[in-house]
DNA sequence: CTGCCGCTTTGATCCATGTCAATACGATAT
DNA sequence: ATATCGTATTGACATGGATCAAAGCGGCAG
């Protein structure tokens, strides 16, 4: 809701300066894909020196955003991808009746955008959940690209895939899981993914609010907020509020195994 | 189930014969790309001829299946996507703990498979819900003729993102909507297809289950059962088994855009 | 410090949908 | 016809999660 650009609740790993100029170096260096550490999650894995060259051009821009800021809203003409390259975003979509849900969080190495290329706009809102930057990927370039790099199609190809296989879990979850495994599956994806960012896999804190939570896992902030509480109970997890501590990560997996029904 | 090639319900309009040797003179006909009345809804949209000519090459094999026959299950390699010619298919997902789920219901002109291209291998299964075709277009050689033909490669683009756009839509519904409101949704969603597909718009055919389309829409087949009685009750609809008048889509519409709370 | 604001937790109650069970229906086989 | 099988409808009851409401907590501004 604040758009005002001066984050609520200041997040301590990624601190931007409140005005213009820019005071962290690294920002200002212009770091390409070949040599940005993303590589085996983006678009740029098993590509060869040259190939990554041609995609570093492509590749030029980049964009910050602050906490709250959009990166694209629904009804927004389509015309590139974003590779997630520091930060958490969050997509969701609102009806006219009010209603809205979060479909998706995305992090580093993630693309996001790929919603409106079927229509040339695009179909959801895209919001960084913290101060963030992304890599901007033209989209005509990047289909003139992918023509004459087999591998960039191929990459290409396998994300949009992955994200249709991510949909449908997710639509298992949301069509066949109770509350609690449904929080569950939330905080072992998420687990998981920040492992593989390099993270610890117990401990992490979590960039958005019950609300969010629940919106995306199809329920309320109350119910997800209870089965937090159920499950420090049980022991699988301690909480603060948005700092996470897995303490029982086979118990959680086991929950997902065996329902309760 | 019933793995045996003899249908256990025949379908009026889909027979097809018992053993062997095609009695239909079309089936035996190769009828192309170009010469397919799918045009708009599949890959071959805005080609030119000699581009349309191309994928006629590609697209060589027609596969024919049996309701209940499956098109993939999960696990099996993936090398190829299928549109399909003519019939209904289902896709759905099983846990190893027995629960599962429909992810999807496809018809003339819909692509199925590309689930399998991030992985090589599928991910949920395909079963045919009656007796179908499907064109059979090798993955590989797509990717190669989709590096040469522009217009294929953004037309493959846009199936994809659109499935994409088709899933949060499913999200929505399987996050927010009462029961009532996600059948009306799917009855709209029907007669829409049926509709582009030039068929009546108020008048249908069912292919799937009472069970089947509760699991698509995350409800039990007696709550669909219910709110088919409810929407005949307030003179929506006329059911008959599987046959389905629309006598009131207005009021259909109404119901999704006005929710009860 | 004090007050405010957004977020979270917890409790009490309600209701939509799930569950269980009986019956009906339509198609096919005998 | 009659039996059978898968599917669909309907009723009675149980329950998980929603709803409504009240504190609690932590960060920030003044």
């Amino acid at each position: 809701m604040d758009q005002s650009g001066r984050p609520a609740e200041r997040e301590r790993e990624t601190e931007l300066p409140n005005k213009s100029v820019v005071p962290i170096s690294l920002a200002s260096v212009k770091l390409a894909c070949s040599q940005c550490s993303l590589h085996e999650l983006c678009l740029s894995e098993g590509l060869s020196k040259e190939e990554l060259a041609k995609l570093d051009s492509l590749v030029g821009a980049r964009r910050k955003l602050r906490r709250q800021q959009n990166l694209y809203r629904a009804g927004e003409p389509f015309e590139a991808l974003y590779a997630v390259r520091t930060g958490f975003f969050k997509t969701d979509i609102l009806l006219e009746d009010g209603r809205d849900q979060v479909t998706g969080f995305q992090m580093a190495g993630e693309i996001l955008g790929m919603d409106g290329i079927g229509t040339e706009v695009h179909s959801c809102n895209a919001v960084a959940l913290e101060d963030s930057e992304v890599c901007v990927i033209p989209f005509a370039q990047l289909e003139q690209l992918s023509r004459e790099i087999q591998a960039l199609q191929h990459n290409f190809h396998k994300v949009m895939s992955r994200e249709l296989v991510r949909d449908q879990g997710l639509m298992m979850l949301l069509g066949t899981m109770r509350a609690e495994e449904r929080l569950a599956a939330f905080l072992l994806n998420m687990s998981q993914r920040f492992t593989s960012r390099g993270y610890s896999p117990a401990e992490f804190h979590l960039r958005m609010t019950r609300e969010e939570i629940g919106s995306y896992l199809g329920l309320k902030l109350e119910t997800v907020s209870r089965a937090f509480s159920r499950f420090q109970e049980e022991g699988y997890i301690a909480v603060q509020q948005k700092h996470i501590r897995l303490l029982d990560a086979a118990g959680l997996k086991k929950l997902l195994k065996h329902p309760p029904r």
